[in-house]
RNA sequence: GGGCGGGUAGCUCAGUUGGGAGAGCACCGGCCUUACAAGCCGGGGGUCACAGGUUCGAGCCCUGUUCCGCCUACCA
């Protein structure tokens, strides 16, 4: 016989079953096998990450939908694999560098390289061995790294294909530049923040001599790369003055000024000094007016000659500060407002972003948006919750080109080569020998990499082989869904609809689940910083990894963020240890146990029997239903409302009695007992994989694991409408003598007589023949049932439909307690008669309202009128009692 | 500036076609009833942010107000 222990232990029950699935290749996907193909690529992790809350969110809600398909029959492929985070890794690794007393440059581009690798393969990925913790059933034979071989071959042909096609350009344009990290980024990876600055007034004097302008900034160490002044051609206050030129304070350099309708007349003076080199409007209205561009800053954000000897070398915050002191003793400065303004911070370190006039690389993003949208706007691909559509819409039609270029040495380096001879650009698949042009062999690779998003963009065909033409492409592309949070939506995923598009002629993705933000109780943004972080893996030591899956699945409610309390998940671990009992329970009723587990109709099943079963078949289509429309939440209450309050609270209790007997009914309890555990187990395992494989597993079937057992179905003939009323009514009767045990302070150990009137032929059928259960549940000695019940003067009663339930009570009775009671139930009575006579006599609603509204509110009446009578008479002679 | 989401029990949140609101935790009372005290039984608790409107009927649909959160934007 198979003894539990009184309490479930996760920790030995994960490893275990985790080593087992392994061993197993359970996780694997077979790309010959001929079933329908399930596929979802994970979104990779970075090789420096940890896991955090919303990863275990995230890869929870996969594995969910993975293990249910895989137990329908799909062929299932869940793709692992891991993103190289380039800025993010290098950033790593050259703090190692500097805790070492070196740098990067000191070691050279080859061996950084080299050194990243290795960091890479010794300690990149730790989060690869918590994801297994977590008990996803990714298959890891196919792990892939978007600097594998394959996927970097992916992406030398994709962006050589979009050269070629005039898609992807190099030119010179303001971008945003990081003066920490040393790189471009895109407009994607500045961060706006709300600060409060300073709108510097500055007085530009006329070269003429013959008075000034007024110009403001908020940036006022620019004003050194100033190449002219601008104004609205209609501001009515300039117009004297078109045609002059300026002196630029500080470096005496002749700026003329300029006009232009983009100047806004209303914000500041009207007059706006124009700085090419460092702001993308600036940069702008230069090229329309030919203005010279001059950009006076470093790369790591000190100033450089251009800006003067006096600021030369100094970083841009102390020269805006030394710049203001100066402009002040020389009286340019004419005042200095608070301005509350948004400052872009890079989103790898914090660092403030400045707009930076470089060379960089960029994607044409337009001709590809447009098949993109098309694909969400014809439903090829459908964004759930739907809202998220518009977000898409709205930034896919706003989109701009995407800088692709990144000055790190961690990631794809561009495959463009420069002719140091013609100075040909080629750009080619293979590593050229020699220029196309002039066949010269000095040519010299461009030291820039491709933003790591350029890689990410690929990874639902590059981790499938692309661009050879695998087997699995074949099979697994378009993959089925995509699972993912909001804060990638325009990174990652709409980059992935569009290279899918354009690469693969079909989309990436069929459904793509947006799930929310894990906060924490207070409904901040979990941060380090902050202190507030819910470690996952230290919730799975201390509650168990499924207690931790079901709290996620059970919040991951849709279009709502998700505030974390830690007792939510303790409830789940306590429902763990519900689930583990409640086996406990069916296995020590198996001693004698002989027949199989499958379930034969003919037996004789008893009421709870067939009752249970109809329930399990409900709760199987809810579960189903749920899932399918990643209503997380939704299933994953479902089944544990099954398990708990049907399952434990209402069938375990019920079978007590027929085990104790031995013969068929006995039999026929042990079989449900254990089909309807198999199959909760079943609907629960994709939620908690692992405490009901450990359960399962004892459990008399001669299947290898339930991960790849068969998903229960709904089976519209097991579901029995008939036996579940018959069964509400055995339970009404056994909560109503409960609720008067409670309410009049009854020993709950005191057997009680209980008689119950109704007229009903079919209810006192129903009742005396599961008088059984109602004894053992309620505590019951003798159960009488009849029209004809004369009631007994001390007695307690309640009135429950068309039964009158009655229990004597001579010589314990607190008659005030049940006139209480009594009076309690009458005043609620009154009320809805009220409400509802009031509605029924309402001429508009008899008219228009549809007739069973109108049916339904009528029997609620007479039944309650009818309640009240009886409850009145009751009242009396509990009155009487009292006098 | 524009857009989106949300305000439901003390707390965290469900509520899928509009027909008088639910769960978990917390709280109160009673129980070691031989699976489970991480449990069992019973109970109290809500002008569904506010104000209008549509409707016989609104937590749900419409308008406005307000508070919170997020995304987005080149007003120097």
């Amino acid at each position: 016989m198979i003894q539990l222990d009184k309490q479930y232990e996760p920790g030995e029950v994960e490893k275990r079953w985790g080593q087992f699935w392994q061993e197993k290749n359970f996780f694997h996907a077979d790309e010959t096998k001929e079933s329908p193909a399930y596929s979802i690529v994970i979104p990779p992790p970075n090789i420096t990450g940890r896991l955090h809350i919303g990863h275990a969110f995230n890869n929870t809600l996969q594995d969910i939908i993975a293990r249910w398909k895989r137990m329908q029959g799909y062929n299932t492929l869940w793709q692992p694999g891991m993103d190289h985070a380039g800025i993010a890794t290098q950033n790593v690794v050259e703090k190692q560098l500097h805790a070492e007393g070196s740098n990067r440059q000191e070691l050279g581009r080859e061996a950084f390289v080299e050194r990243v690798w290795k960091w890479r393969n010794e300690s990149g990925g730790t989060i690869t061995g918590q994801l297994k913790k977590l008990g996803c059933s990714l298959d890891w034979e196919r792990e892939r790294f978007t600097m594998d071989e394959g996927l970097s071959k992916a992406v030398r042909e994709v962006f050589v294909t979009l050269y070629e096609e005039g898609l992807v350009y190099k030119g010179d344009y303001i971008i945003n530049w990081c003066p920490r990290c040393q790189t471009a980024l895109s407009d994607l990876e500045v961060e706006h923040k709300d600060a409060q600055g300073h709108l510097y007034h500055l007085k530009y004097p006329f070269k003429d001599g013959e008075g000034s302008l007024i110009i403001a900034t908020t940036r006022p160490e620019t004003m050194l790369g100033d190449t002219a002044v601008a104004v609205n051609p209609d501001d009515e206050r300039y117009q004297k003055y078109k045609g002059k030129s300026l002196v630029l304070p500080m470096l005496n350099r002749e700026i003329p000024l300029i006009e232009d309708r983009y100047v806004d007349t209303s914000f500041g003076t009207g007059a706006l000094k124009v700085t090419p080199a460092h702001d993308p409007n600036d940069f702008e209205l230069g090229r329309r007016h030919q203005l010279e561009t001059i950009n006076v800053m470093n790369p790591d954000g000190t100033m450089n000659s251009l800006a003067g000897s006096e600021y030369e070398g100094l970083d841009r915050f102390e020269c805006r500060k030394k710049l203001v002191e100066d402009l002040k003793d020389s009286g340019v400065l004419v005042k200095v407002e608070d301005l509350s303004h948004s400052v872009g911070h890079c989103y790898r370190c914090r660092t403030v972003v400045e707009p930076y006039l470089s060379k960089q690389w960029f994607v044409k993003a337009k001709p590809l948006a447009e098949p993109a949208m098309k694909a969400v706007r014809d439903g090829t691909i459908k964004i759930i919750p739907k809202f998220w559509e518009n977000t898409y819409f709205e930034w896919m039609e706003n989109i701009r080109d995407w800088c692709i270029s990144r000055q790190i040495w961690w990631g794809h380096q561009i495959p463009a080569w420069n002719c140091q001879s013609c100075g040909e650009v080629v750009v080619a698949r293979k590593t050229p020998k020699t220029c196309s042009a002039c066949s010269s062999a000095d040519l010299v690779q461009e030291t820039d990499v491709l933003d790591t998003w350029f890689s990410s963009a690929l990874w639902p065909f590059s981790t499938l082989g692309w661009p050879e033409k695998t087997q699995s492409l074949e099979r697994f592309y378009p993959t089925s869904m995509l699972c993912t949070g909001f804060d990638i939506l325009f990174f990652w995923v709409a980059r992935m609809i569009m290279m899918g598009l354009k690469f693969m002629g079909e989309v990436p993705f069929r459904d793509v689940y947006i799930h929310a933000l894990i906060r924490d109780a207070e409904g901040q943004k979990m941060s380090k910083t902050k202190g507030n972080v819910i470690d996952p893996l230290e919730v799975m030591e201390q509650y168990g990894t499924d207690a931790l899956r079901f709290t996620l699945a059970a919040f991951a409610a849709q279009g709502r963020d998700i505030k974390l309390a830690e007792d939510r998940i303790e409830g789940y671990r306590n429902f763990c240890n519900k689930l583990w009992n409640a086996s406990r329970f069916v296995f020590m009723n198996l001693e004698d146990y002989k027949g199989s587990c499958a379930l034969d109709e003919k037996n004789n099943l008893s009421t709870a029997d067939r009752w249970i079963l109809s329930r399990l078949n409900r709760a199987t289509k809810e579960v189903n239903e749920a899932l399918e429309a990643f209503r997380f939440n939704d299933a994953a209450l479902t089944v544990y409302k099954f398990i708990w309050n049907e399952y434990c609270d209402w069938y375990i209790e019920l079978t007590k009695s027929k085990l104790t007997d031995s013969g068929p009914e006995r039999v026929a309890a042990q079989n449900v007992l254990i089909h309807v555990l198999n199959s909760a187990l079943k609907l629960l395992h994709p939620f908690m994989p692992f405490i009901t494989e450990e359960i399962w597993q004892k459990l008399p079937q001669d299947e290898d694991s339930i991960m790849v057992s068969k998903f229960p179905e709904f089976q519209e003939e097991r579901t029995d409408a008939a036996v579940e009323k018959e069964m509400d009514t055995v339970m009404e009767v056994i909560t109503g003598i409960r609720n008067i045990r409670g309410e009049m302070n009854l020993n709950p150990g005191l057997k009680l007589n209980v008689l119950v009137k109704t007229s009903n032929p079919k209810t006192q059928k129903t009742l005396q023949d599961q008088a059984s259960y109602i004894r053992k549940l309620a505590r019951v000695e003798q159960l009488q049932t009849g029209a004809e019940i004369e009631k007994p003067k001390v007695s307690a009663s309640s009135v429950l439909g068309e039964m009158d339930l009655i229990i004597p009570l001579e010589g314990m009775m607190d008659f005030q307690e049940e006139r209480n009671r009594i009076e309690k139930e009458l005043k609620k009575i009154q009320k809805d008669l009220i409400f509802l006579n009031k509605k029924l006599s309402n001429p508009d609603f008899v008219e228009k309202a549809p007739a069973e509204v109108i049916e339904k509110d009528e029997q609620r009446k007479t039944s309650l009128s009818e309640k009240q009578v009886k409850l009145e008479i009751h009242l009396k002679t509990i009155k009487q009692g009292i006098d």
